[in-house]
DNA sequence: CCGGATTGTGGCACCGGTTCCACAGTGCTC
DNA sequence: GAGCACTGTGGAACCGGTGCCACAATCCGG
């Protein structure tokens, strides 16, 4: 165990003078600094952080919360967010925080309200006031990124406007029996991006003049995993008279499991059934899945940057994308309609049996 | 920031007092307890794990290093470990460790090495003798999952052994021209989980007298990604006359691929081609994929026991799993064979062309 | 040539805990 | 009743750094 002391001995100065050879701190001449890395070299010294974030307070290391670690979005997020911290040398603690329950509490009691991150991201998750304050208190900062965390600073894309455009693209094509396959919990949660798809797909209907098909109020929830778009899809394409001509998704995982309900039910995609979905997965092109393309990994970079600017660390982006150097978290971020193969207008013989 | 001699004055005791009736190391007296523990909680006094570690030399946190988030079997295996951790009063730090490179150098150097983990859980990566060293002789123990890791423990599935059940599992079905889709990276990486894959799938070959099919040398490597199986089938599948009629793929995912190209070729699965996989994938059962299965998430579990006795951290486990305490490293974890519809005899016609 | 600013260095307190040691009181054994 | 183990508590050192302050030397402007 070397520690600074060892260094400052061997190299022939205070332990001060060391440490500031060693950080890059304060005044010390180019000889001493050189002696003193060549020293810390040779005994192979390595710098405790412990011990810097005592006195410093800070500790170079980024909490992230997020439900899930294995559906694609979160997972491209996360990835996003780990390469760009590792990049700036911060260390990344995670939490794959479940959506409520005892374990929730214990990490925000336990785990995030100790002193060991400087700020916290938070990922698809919708912290109450009491839990975003509880953290914030402590001064650390929070980003929430496609979720909401108090009155924490947000980046997400429109869901609400994108959905318009996905169930607009439908009605574009001629469709009027159209599905949508809400995530779970759409309906309860009223600030979920579950939700907010939801409200965008009915704004868009009701401005068409029309009625949503399939499910008790006219929606299907549908677990956002391939199984359960393959469930609820057998559920909403069972009977043949109910039947819509076309389905958004609320993500393309849902898309796909819907697309292979379809096949299962001999159902042609997008002949008889066309389907889109949200999200821009990395499979979508592969099964030519019309889709509203969203960046989750250029999402995650985004936050951290955010989160970096707001701890004042030099991010070395002199293109700052505001004034002031912090984003602009009013402005959603980048969505767009990529038309595959899944959609098609309706054809003339599901026109005619309407 | 309240410190714990805040606690102490309000609750009329020394410091190391207070510091004994918190962690519960030491003599108190009930009273006392109680009394410094309600001090506490009047003052929201939450410790600071900084100090603590400083001297105590623990973190409570352990690294962990992945090569890919968002592949499935890796996504399991990460939220068994961050599950487990956390229920232990743990955190996990996570290094998305790329194959190669200066960014992997830079996360020995400057993050591993540093005193901020406990321990190291590497999943799924090879480190060298001297990599592996690095992070040991900091005293701090590596546990290899599914990779190795230099000389150090390493729990993993009998890769070998199952992919040769899986081969023979075609060959019983009375296939004689089977392909292996083989992982990137299985020729020249000598120990990596491809590289045993095809190994196993070559000794139950060469046992069965039988020459693979496809590719320069029998064997055709794929990215261990659905859009790799993709188009390692649409190049193994594309010419009939040295298609196979079977084909084990080194993963789940490289097997969807390959239905999804068989599809697309307009080849029955399994009418005109057996396809097996490896993993046990979430969606193998949606689409009737015979695999061997194996079990991430219970395999992150038991990575994080192993490393919390070595840590010598109570596990509450009272069923060792051997005498020692420490689990039995040479044994292999649990893999079975699961048969589904994606697998059948040859076809008599294919069987005929032959 | 003098005084203030700048550069370079060492000493020391301090961050917030844990732990060792000393000491006092109590209960028990012989 | 002496001796000892055990319980309970406070004082102080210590973990490994950082940063403030004092001090010395050099530089530069007027």
């Amino acid at each position: 165990m070397t520690a600074i002391s060892d260094v400052a001995r061997l190299a022939g100065v205070s332990k001060s003078t060391a440490s500031r050879a060693l950080t890059g701190r304060g005044y010390v001449s180019e000889e001493t600094r050189r002696r003193v890395v060549e020293a810390a070299a040779e005994i192979g010294y390595i710098a405790s952080p412990n011990a810097a974030s005592l006195v410093t307070g800070r500790t170079k290391n980024v909490g992230v919360v997020i439900p899930f670690i294995n559906r694609w979005f979160f997972g491209e997020v996360l990835e996003g967010i780990e390469r760009t911290l590792l990049a700036s040398g911060y260390d990344l603690t995670l939490y794959n925080l479940a959506l409520s329950g005892p374990e929730r509490d214990r990490v925000f009691d336990f785990f995030l309200a100790r002193k060991r991150v400087d700020a916290v991201i938070a990922v698809g998750v919708d912290l109450s006031d009491a839990e975003a304050e509880l953290v914030e208190r402590r001064g650390k900062p929070i980003i929430a990124l496609g979720g909401t965390a108090g009155s924490a600073p947000r980046l997400a894309i429109d869901d609400r406007g994108a959905a318009r455009l996905a169930t607009e693209h439908l009605i574009d094509l001629g469709h009027t029996r159209i599905a949508h396959l809400a995530g779970a919990g759409a309906g309860s949660a009223a600030r979920s991006v579950q939700a907010f798809r939801r409200a965008g797909f009915l704004d868009a209907m009701r401005e068409a003049g029309l009625d949503p098909v399939g499910g008790e109020d006219g929606i299907v929830e549908a677990e956002m995993t391939l199984p359960g778009g393959y469930d609820a899809g057998l559920q909403l394409l069972g009977h043949p008279a109910t039947r819509p001509t076309a389905i958004f998704a609320a993500s393309d995982e849902i898309a796909f499991g819907v697309m292979r309900a379809a096949e299962r039910l001999g159902l042609a995609v997008p002949g008889t059934l066309s389907v889109i979905g949200f999200d821009g997965h990395e499979h979508a092109e592969l099964f030519g899945l019309t889709t509203i393309e969203q960046l989750p990994g250029a999402q995650g970079r985004f936050a951290v940057d955010a989160v970096l600017r707001l701890l004042g660390e030099p991010t070395g982006d002199d293109d700052p994308l505001t004034p002031d150097g912090l984003p602009d978290f009013d402005r959603p971020l980048d969505t767009r309609l990529v038309v595959r193969g899944s959609t098609t207008a309706p054809s003339g013989r599901v026109l005619a049996a309407r």
